[in-house]
DNA sequence: CTGTTAGCGCATTCAC
DNA sequence: GTGAATGCGCTAACAG
């Protein structure tokens, strides 16, 4: 293995020249440089980056910490990569499962301080087992929880686009809206939140809103959602709207509705959240509500870019608006 | 920051016997071992990873390089990360963004070396660049370019998947099949070994295979098949079977159809290639290629795992049989 | 603009 | 079963 010295011998100045030409700390003199490059060049060397992260206390990497590599993830995590690049450095994905047990054990603070910076998507992890983590590592997190006040954190407006896409509903004539994915259940995130944006458009509106219309799910996926739905359809249950927490639920829902011959949007009509890109492909297109991909990438890595400039501003909660994306799944 | 020999100190002990309580490479009797992990409490000490790795060469860490967060590599990788942490390693993924330039960054020896391991997907990385890369650190290609063979390989049954499709479509009365996303440039891989697996499927059916009908596309974005269908059929293309070299661009080309109102699969029957959730729920379901991800991520890392255990076998090419899935997009 | 000194925190090696 | 010495490869800090 070549090392930084064998390079300085090589082009006769200190290993500290050499470091300087590569990092471009400090000027170097043309001749110097070139004298430097072309040793470099000659021997074939490459920088150690283990070794210089262990002097410097940098690596230039930012973990995005994310239960899945799927949806949702993938597509903040494509945004938050050149925002990221920008700064000049590395963003890195880590999968946690969503396992609360593995979320904290990403979070241990051994791995999170061989990053500048770390986005952590908090799905599966509680208020409680946030308190207890404990690092001087910059850290935003990301997600639909409630978490403890002294974290950066970005989330969306989960109620407000549930109302905005119940209340079209509504608006459209439908009376009785399932809400798909809902939960009871407070303390869930966002099957709560969302739910709670569904009865509060519903109070807006003055109509009621019917608790047996809160329909859980075990998972956001096409397959879980087409299963349910299509148990309710045949057990009789009568609706006029969908509105489901996730698009995939949306498009396993549009899938059981077909599969009876129900006609979307005249029958019933649906709505998503997510805005995924198969929904504008649909027949009839799903109406949905967009979650802001950019501003939600924006605003992490803004957050995350000040704490690791070195700030002590007072940690900062973003609700990032959100949006209705009206096509043919709801009546005109 | 408490260090080892902080802990060292506090148990009474010399930091190799913390060291090897922490690591297990050595025994260390029950008595001392738990005075060591009562200082690691008391303290709160968490190891340091980086002056690990330096020391012990290990970094207990893979790196999966693709070219977006997205689709394919999303599912690839999800199902990589438990094979990885069954060998008791970390799986990491960064991002290229497909650009020949990144991907040669990416593999810059300086970044490889700090992983035990490397998966890289080649997109846009020709065998000339590839020539170039030298490390030592152990690597896996993934993808359907053509590979220097000093490479282990791991890549999908293309031409045989294609041709799966398109004769499944000849032998359901297709006489036009388009095949959106080919091309008949030889050397760009995917694209041109799914057109060559739609013309041997012509040459053994007996049915001449016209040119006109290999459509390239700019993207295998469902944004963008739905313009070039679009634009084709309004020009007044002439076809009754469409083979779309990816899903994504199957489910653009179903959604050109519908706006047309050209019924599939009576009309123009539509095969995809990847097998992608979503399209299970369109209406009809889309028939497709299944990559068969799970074979995919199996043989990838067991050709790691045995570089990493320091095998020197010749390396290998594996080439992942695929199969075809019929749903309703063709006629049964 | 360039060099010298010192040491980041750990695990390998050798000793007992 | 435990300890002492050594250095992985690099850069911060301080000269000059």
């Amino acid at each position: 293995m070549v090392t930084m010295s064998d390079v300085a011998r090589e082009a006769g100045v200190s290993m500290m020249t050499v470091s300087n030409v590569l990092t471009g700390h400090r000027r170097v003199i043309a001749p110097t440089r070139d004298r430097v490059l072309a040793a470099v060049d000659r021997l074939g060397y490459e920088i150690n980056l283990t070794a210089r992260h262990l002097r410097s206390g940098r690596t230039d990497t930012v973990a995005l910490i994310v239960p899945s590599f799927h949806d949702y993830y993938s597509e903040v995590a494509d945004r938050i990569a050149p925002l990221v690049e920008q700064g000049g450095r590395h963003l890195v994905l880590e999968r946690t499962g969503a396992r609360p047990q593995s979320e904290i054990e990403s979070l241990g603070v051994a791995r999170l301080q061989i990053y500048d910076g770390v986005v952590l998507s908090v799905v599966g992890l509680d208020r409680e087992r946030l308190e207890k983590v404990r690092t001087t590592a910059p850290i935003v997190l990301l997600g639909e929880r409630e978490v403890p006040s002294r974290f950066d954190h970005v989330q969306l407006a989960n109620e407000e686009g549930a109302r905005l896409a119940t209340a079209h509903l509504l608006a459209r004539g439908a009376r009785r809206v399932l809400v798909l994915g809902g939960t009871l259940d407070e303390a869930s995130g966002m099957a709560s939140l969302r739910r709670a944006g569904w009865e509060r458009a519903h109070r807006d509106a003055g109509v009621p809103a019917d608790r047996a219309l809160v329909v859980p799910l075990a998972a956001y996926s096409a397959r879980e959602s087409h299963g349910v739905v299509g148990d309710l359809l045949d057990a009789g249950l009568r609706v006029d709207g969908i509105f489901a927490v996730t698009d995939t639920a949306a498009i396993g829902a549009l899938a059981a509705l077909a599969d009876r011959g129900i006609a979307v949007p005249h029958d019933v009509q649906v709505v998503g959240f997510d805005n995924l890109d198969a929904g504008r492909y649909f027949s009839p297109a799903l109406t949905t509500i967009d979650p802001n991909h950019d501003e939600v990438a924006r605003s992490t890595v803004r957050l995350l870019d000040r704490r690791m400039a070195g700030s002590d501003d007072p940690p900062e909660r973003v609700v990032v608006p959100v949006s209705l994306v009206v096509r043919g799944s709801t009546l005109p």
